[in-house]
DNA sequence: ACAAAAGTGTTGGACTTACACCCATGG
DNA sequence: CCATGGGTGTAAGTCCAACACTTTTGT
């Protein structure tokens, strides 16, 4: 049996939530939108297979990516019998490597306007979000989709297109300092107002201490 | 590649949380403690593969299952290249075929009693308990492990049970009971105290209507 | 009559939500 | 000087956790 692995890549860019689909390049299909794939090779580790597919489309390498789901129904690729492990990807959309995603033929799409995929991958696409959705609120996960200097509005924007929904500014603010895993720089960003706003760093030692301490990271 | 499922199964007796382990009937490794599996054949569907494995071991068909993980190490098996997509499966323990599960030479273990498991077998179990840990907080998937008609001192007792610590039997009641999914029978199960405690049935059709109305079901 | 488990309410504290104004700056 | 987004505090309500005694009945 055909094992594959498929990766479904979000970004934040325009204070959307975005996601990478590639304008397939082989047969069969050829043409069509999809998600980044490619077969596990017979010797590499699943997992060493989907940051081979990301570096080899995007240039990114120690990415945040989770194992989502396996895609086993048996005519799910009308080819051949193929199951798929879906990964999602979190990316940082000022880091990749631009050249690279144009020869895939690559495109961002934003989260609600995702065209027509191939096979299952828009029913992957769906699962993921639901399973980030799911995960933004235990792990603070969505730094990972900030560049390394963000500013506390960009977070809440962030927050805000992954949910869904309006958060109160106050509130939020509230929140995310008090995780003490912020930390405030003494740069302003101006490229949002004219009176600019602080910069912040994720505190990764500070966080990795929170979480092996058992701290619960809900957020929103 | 190989393609294999492997099912955690799960179940409840004794106010204990057990798992069925198996004696590994084939070579290699023969004799080992282990979880039951097989290949996914080519023309069945993942899911499908794991519901025929689990009714051939225990008799059991339409059973809560739940997809945890594909595990791919390249050397997970040192036999051949093979990825297993792990199931957890929630059981009643009066159900199952107990002559189906002798030939199969498999033994009822506490979840903290564990043995020794083949391969990446153990993982796979603090995984699902994780998993399950994880779940039962969201989708009342506790009542899966009871049989029909169950009394709250029993539901509390399971949860306790998966969780892992102790519950206040005045809040536990108030909470299960407020979320309406719990039918109170006008019997009592007198087999754990003198007084007797009533039998409550779980209310399938209010808990559909709940779930499709994006209810929140957050127990203890 | 007593042991053993079932069943029942209240209160204090923590957390969440809702809400409105001043600040700093560039144009 | 004004338009724009950044930044701040408080009060009400909700939810959760802690807590102890009475009931029933088989032995």
């Amino acid at each position: 049996m055909y094992v594959a692995t498929d990766c479904i890549i979000f970004g934040f860019d325009e204070g959307k939530l975005k996601l990478l689909v590639f304008n397939r390049q082989v047969e069969p299909l050829k043409g069509e939108w999809s998600l980044i794939g490619s077969f596990v090779r017979l010797d590499e580790d699943l997992d060493v297979a989907c940051e081979r597919v990301l570096r080899e489309t995007t240039g990114l390498e120690n990415v945040f990516m989770q194992q989502l789901k396996c895609y086993g129904k048996k005519d799910r690729d009308p080819g051949y019998r193929c199951i798929s492990v879906a990964h999602y990807a979190l990316i940082r959309i000022d880091e990749y490597d631009k050249e690279l995603v144009r020869q895939h033929g690559a495109s961002w799409y934003e989260i609600n306007e995702v065209p027509q995929l191939i096979l299952d991958h828009n029913q992957m696409v769906l699962d993921a979000l639901k399973q980030l959705k799911y995960n933004a609120r235990y792990r603070p996960i969505g730094f990972e989709l900030l560049p390394e200097k963000f500013t506390i509005p960009q977070l809440q924007c962030l927050y805000e297109a992954i949910y869904q929904r309006e958060l109160d500014s106050r509130n939020f603010r509230k929140k995310v300092t008090s995780l003490r895993v912020l930390e405030k720089l003494d740069e302003k960003d101006k490229s949002g107002s004219k009176r600019g706003a602080f910069l912040y760093r994720f505190d990764h030692e500070n966080y990795q201490k929170l979480v092996e301490s058992g701290y619960d990271f809900e957020i929103a």
